[in-house]
RNA sequence: GGUGGGGUGACCGAGUGGCUAAUGGUAGCAGACUGUAAAUCUGCCGGGCUACGCCCUACGUAGGUUCGAAUCCUACCCCCACCA
């Protein structure tokens, strides 16, 4: 099962619905991710309750622990999460970049010296398509090399050729995988190309030539660039990217980067920033960042955010907030992720609604507006 | 009363003549984090300045020795242990 409608749009903007085998994701939506089969410190039942229709898993992490066998075995990742929603596997091109000192790139695949027993563990285009299989995700992303932000034109044009020579392997191995049937799982591949337009756009031709796809993906930013540059690359590629099918922004985003991808005609974004952030404790509001261990919040009753609806902000106050963090409790931890997550997931909801009723530019422009005038 | 040990910056605790405004740690304060090797990491943390340098005040208290003392000497105060 699988199918994109567009309900409506807003100059490149869109609101879509996008169906997949466990459910429907309603667009522009934010992912929460889960790259251990677990959004880190949350129950599937409170990731459900920040209104997230879909998240993440990650292909190298789940391969190192449990091992793809086991969550096959045990079900797959929905039965072994009880996450009964959509779910996405991204499939380790990601750990080319984040694990730089622990791989050796090959034209067959990576290597990888394990973080975890120090075991070498290669993982090739067709591995990660395996992989990704077994795992049973609604979607699953193509193995790409994704290249730092500062890369050169070279560094930058390899990878990206590279991702193509790879996508034709990944596309060839998940055909086989899926052996005739369709309405399972999807593959979605990856633009790369670093901050270099002519490379962006080679990439997407390239991309496009070995369609067609049910969902693009535009990788390999916001990993050191400035972010003019990513929103350059953005609108470069909007007018040549697919109408009728999904864009997924890999990685992005912060609040801002999710309205300024959204006005750029993205559907889908991920990031580990709201749970990583959470546990760090920083809370995003719409009076911008708060450092919830802060001495500003000591003795404070209010609510963390009165205008929002999650769990945190409707239960705890501030005060309290700030003393599960300088008392090192794990709730704090959670408390704060899911704020956080509720955040981004509403504002994916709170643009979408814009975009249906047509005031999406005024509302966008006024929000990044004051976002930028505090210089978040 | 005697003997021994000890009093260092908010706290714990190094330091036994100059390289010491004083190692570490904790607490406190501020910041970073973008397809997760992160419940992590970084910075500040005596006071004051016409600050990448200078001045003041500081190692129980008061004196002393010395070019120079948290460090050596004397007296006193206080704490701890053991013995009476």
């Amino acid at each position: 099962m699988f199918e994109f409608r567009i309900q409506r749009t807003a100059g490149p903007a869109r609101a879509g619905t996008l169906t997949l085998p466990h459910g429907e994701v309603k667009t522009p939506a934010f992912m929460p991710v889960g790259t251990h089969a677990v959004v880190r410190g949350l129950s599937a039942h409170d990731v459900r309750r920040t209104g997230a229709q879909i998240i993440l898993g990650n292909t190298y992490h789940l391969h190192l622990r449990p091992g793809e066998e086991v969550i096959q075995q045990m079900g797959g990742l929905h039965r072994f999460t009880t996450w009964d929603r959509p779910m996405l596997t991204d499939s380790g091109g990601f750990q080319v970049f984040s694990l730089q000192g622990l791989r050796s790139i090959a034209e067959h695949g990576v290597e990888f010296q394990s973080h975890i027993d120090g075991t070498s563990r290669t993982l090739t285009p067709e591995r990660a398509m395996e992989i990704q299989w077994q795992l049973g995700a609604d979607i699953a992303m193509a193995f790409d090399h994704v290249v730092p932000g500062q890369s050169s034109p070279t560094a930058a044009c390899e990878g990206m050729e590279r991702t193509l020579r790879w996508l034709d392997r990944c596309k060839a191995r998940h055909a086989e995988l899926a052996d005739g049937r369709t309405g399972g799982q999807s593959l979605w591949p990856i633009i790369q190309g670093g901050i270099h337009d002519e490379l962006r756009m080679r990439s997407l031709e390239g991309t496009l030539e070995r369609g067609p796809w049910t969902g693009i993906a535009i990788g390999g930013l916001s990993v050191g660039e400035p972010k003019p540059v990513m929103h350059r690359i953005l609108e470069r590629l909007e007018p040549s990217l697919p109408k009728e099918i999904p864009r997924y922004l890999m990685g992005v985003g912060f609040p801002a980067d999710l309205l300024e991808g959204i006005a750029r005609g993205i559907d889908l974004f991920d990031c580990v920033a709201a749970t990583r952030n959470g546990r760090h404790g920083t809370a995003w509001l719409p009076t911008g960042r708060v450092n919830v261990r802060g001495a500003s919040l000591k003795g404070s009753t209010e609510p963390l955010d009165p205008t929002c609806d999650c769990e945190t902000c409707t239960t705890y106050s501030r005060g309290y907030l700030r003393h599960l963090f300088v008392v090192e409790d794990m709730l704090g931890l959670r408390l704060i992720s899911i704020h956080n997550i509720r955040f981004l997931v509403r504002l994916g909801e709170l643009a979408r609604t814009h975009i249906l009723n047509g005031t999406f530019d005024g509302w966008t422009r006024e929000w990044l507006g004051r976002h930028y005038a505090r210089g978040d």
